[in-house]
DNA sequence: GTGCTATTGTTACAGATTGAGACAATAGTA
DNA sequence: TACTATTGTCTCAATCTGTAACAATAGCAC
């Protein structure tokens, strides 16, 4: 019976994060036929704590578990509940919907941020999607129900936790340079910010490692990598 | 038919804030009969949306409309699923409670703080709870289920947003000196402050209006009177 | 090797912010 | 008028920040 093995009238999505390099990236879901776009997302067994399932979530999606995940808001709005686009995606799968399905009941959304390693990632779309692609957060494609208000609140979360949560960390390797760092940073909080005020901040903080130099094969003096310490 | 008026495994829980003078308070609701404490709580109607369905709770609470109200965490961990707790509560009532219930179901909360004046307010029980009354925070009865965890991850986002929303003036009435603002700052940080350092960075914000001296009798100096400007 | 360029680590200095205390200005009381 | 408790300012030093300057490479061209 699908409708004892998840609790009704709840869901959960998760703004995950990735950093390029250069650029802050979102993994978003792309739904066959209907041309939807949508954050991952699922729901709650009736024996799985609410974090435990967006954790579930978000190992079936990249494979990764032991990932920073943390939860940000909940969505419940009345204008959430638009059966009409539930319907739409199954019937593109050809799942039988009943009117009084339970998928397309009214939903409210505990919705978390993830930030992960882009380059260990390799998104993995789910039964109901077609694909599951890295997207710049400033070029996303228009976003089903209220998901683009969920991105908002994702990033707004990110830029006010920065400080606290040691935010780039978690969206960089192991080890890195002071650069990578304020690269992630920038990305971020959508401002630049002057090298050695950054650099001289950071030292400060007194909570990196300093290993060996990075020889990339660059004609200019080598940064050296640190990594998170304790 | 109860079932399809709100919808099921969802709650609201509000924390309440208000401050004596001297301490912080929060209202607890108490059980007839069964002796439970709880935080004020309620459930959300199939066509309202969640943050009203919390307004509404507060508005019925204490009888005040336009409060700060701002949602903050949502617990949904299996353990807080213990059926015989809502079984008590009822049965002291003497409300029939078949076993499958929907009140005796597994529930999520979504957690909501509020910040109100002391004194305008006088708390009023609900149908099912005895009384309603204000507690200092460092002197709360026993809470049933987790919502000592509430109330305490609830204390930790008014640390966090004190600078970013403004908290104490929330708590104060319209006119207040900067001695009972300090007083708020000490109540939510835990901390002491020197007051010159607190007076000159609360004026240098520039968001306050001087208005006329507060004399109450006392033989000293007297302390100017202050509210919070836009 | 020498010279050249891009980038990084460090230091210097001025301006702003903060912690701590000193001091003068009351409002009432003795 | 003297005295006390409290409040509004101001000063001084210590610290933090924004800005710029400077020295130290790592590779490349020669």
């Amino acid at each position: 019976m699908e409708q004892s093995t998840y609790l009704r009238h709840i869901a959960h999505d998760s703004v995950i994060f990735g950093f390029s390099g250069e650029k802050l990236h979102i993994l978003i879901i792309h739904y066959r036929e209907t041309g939807l776009y949508a954050l991952p997302g699922g729901f709650v067994r009736w024996d799985e704590d609410l974090d435990d399932a967006a954790r579930r979530n978000l190992k079936e999606r990249t494979g990764l578990g032991n990932i920073f995940l943390e939860q940000f808001h909940t969505f419940g709005n009345v204008q959430r509940y638009q059966p009409e686009v539930m319907q739409a995606i199954m019937t593109a799968n050809k799942l039988a919907t009943p009117a009084d399905h339970w998928m397309l009941d009214r939903f409210i959304s505990v919705a978390y941020y993830a930030l992960i390693n882009y380059k260990y990632v390799t998104p993995q779309p789910d039964a109901l999607s077609d694909s599951c692609d890295w997207y710049p957060v400033d070029e996303l494609p228009e976003l089903m129900l209220d998901h683009q208000d969920i991105v908002n609140k994702a990033l707004e979360t990110l830029r006010e936790r920065w400080d606290k949560k040691l935010v780039g960390v978690n969206l960089l390797p192991t080890k890195f340079t002071m650069k990578e760092l304020q690269l992630v940073y920038e990305a971020i909080m959508g401002e630049s910010i002057r090298r050695t005020t950054f650099q001289r901040k950071m030292l400060k903080l007194d909570i990196f490692e300093r290993h060996e130099k990075q020889y990339t094969g660059k004609s200019h003096k080598a940064p050296y990598l640190y990594s998170f310490r304790l």
